[in-house]
DNA sequence: CATGAACTGTGCGAATATGCACAGTGGAGG
DNA sequence: CCTCCACTGTGCATATTCGCACAGTTCATG
């Protein structure tokens, strides 16, 4: 009567999220008769349906959704628990989480394989994503953002570099339409919705129509292959690629970058040390 | 590496509670071997350690507090869900939990009893303690309080009995000392510090010096027992025994009862049946 | 309407975790 | 200083759980 599992509550918290019992049984690496058999415990426990079960799929019920709420809450509460605990070590080893805007790769990475071939202990998670990373939330050590300076509370922000991004075109591309002087007379290929608050993603929405613009991707492999192919003009960091020729640069298209800690873990050793890593 | 169990901060959860290994596979219901394996691998898991470890017991690390908050969070967060869901429930079966004061039972038993009877689904829990329960937290589906009215927001309150409790003395007492005029004349057995706002404990000691307490426990038995013996003065509910006689009575004696749900809860047909049986 | 894909659900053998017995440890008390 | 006691820690047999294979169901698609 008495027995209680945190785990069957976790299988159900992953099978409210993903739908389908063996989207669950992915994510949490277990077989999907292990996902249905923990759900008929808990259910059973509980006294009342969880899901509707279908065929297809589980949808949710009344009481479902009220363990998807409690669930999330502890897992968010759990994952800030083990990065401050991983992170407030004395030592500088175990994993560490780095976050970061996409396109970073490059300017990132070589000073974080620095930093590991000096602490051989550390295990490295660096992550992109184009959402925020929430650093209470114990999704990350450190996370380097762009834009306006980060203002949360309990967040320690220190600037990093400058970036200013550059229009690039190919040479198949000048060849056929000449060297870049009006900007209105030629198209471009940018990022997705969430680059929009960018400097030069502004500066080309107030002196450009839709109609300048050939072609919208969030992947950036996906925008240098169409500025290759000569469908149009894009913006890349110097230096990102040598076989394409920098056509424009305008100081305005200058973006500041940030490097972002906890509070909690600012002071630890570890965060430190990555911070004077990519501070290097 | 993705391996993650619940279930082992469940286990270290007990252990940071009970300070021993022995004392939380008590609490869980399993080998204390277990526990250790558990707390082993979420340590493993986490890359650092949450207990100091003695051969008397266990103490926590500043990574073990870490825990203890956020496993705590999550047991609360946890229990709420089940209170709501076991509650929310259009029929009336299952767990109910009625949480009271102390010295209550004969009072509420019958009532629930004849509850338990109508509905032979139900599975009562019937709590008393000295501290508040908070029905937010998922501790309890009805609670009876004594005293101010609980303002408390998200919870619907109505009142109950109003209580009067009334002076007793054994036939022994009465014997040796005569009847009761001057109450300063007495000596009396009261509860404990938790019952100092009832009514008639303000008006003892707004009346009367410390000197004329013989005797202080939180053990209703036990003062039972010492009215019995002759000891002194206590208050009871008239109608407790039959072997004592009233003494003294005062209309500022009187203290309201109240009924009190959780707004979540009022409404389901499980939460009205227990109100109606106890209002009945 | 037939086919296929994706999902849920269940019996059975294998992997895993559990309980037990016993050894080891350190502090309290006389 | 010694004994006792409550606790932690570990091999081993066992019980429980898990993964696999396969059956059954539903829905999308041509």
């Amino acid at each position: 009567m008495e027995t209680e599992s945190w785990d069957d509550i976790r299988a159900a918290l992953a099978v409210a999220r993903s739908g389908t019992v063996s989207g669950a049984a992915q994510v949490l690496d277990v077989h999907h008769a292990t996902v249905i058999r923990r759900i008929d415990a808990l259910e059973a426990r509980l006294g009342a349906r969880l899901f509707q079960r279908h065929a297809r799929g589980y949808t949710l019920t009344e009481a479902g959704r009220l363990l998807l709420e409690a669930g999330a809450a502890a897992e968010a509460r759990f994952s800030q628990m083990a990065a401050r605990i991983s992170g407030t070590g004395e030592r500088i080893e175990g994993e560490i989480t780095v976050t970061s805007v996409q396109g970073m790769s490059d300017l990132v990475m070589p000073r974080l394989v620095a930093l590991m071939r000096q602490h051989p202990g550390l295990r490295l998670n660096y992550t992109t994503d184009t959402r925020l990373f929430r650093l209470d939330a114990g999704e990350a050590h450190v996370a380097i953002r762009a834009g306006a300076k980060p203002v949360e509370p309990d967040y320690v922000v220190s600037p990093w570099l400058r970036l200013a991004a550059s229009l690039y075109a190919s040479e198949g591309y000048l060849a056929q339409h000449g060297p870049v002087t009006d900007p209105s007379a030629h198209r471009f290929i940018i990022p997705g919705a969430e680059s929009r608050p960018a400097p030069h993603m502004r500066w080309l929405a107030a002196h450009l129509p839709a109609a300048n613009i050939a072609m919208i991707s969030n992947d950036a492999d996906a925008r240098l292959a169409a500025i290759r192919a000569g469908l149009g003009l894009g913006w890349l960091l110097p230096g990102e690629v040598d076989d394409l020729t920098e056509v424009m640069s305008l100081p305005d298209w200058e973006s500041q970058l940030w490097l972002v800690s906890h509070v909690d873990l600012h002071r630890s050793p570890k965060v430190q040390a990555v911070l004077k890593a990519l501070r290097g």
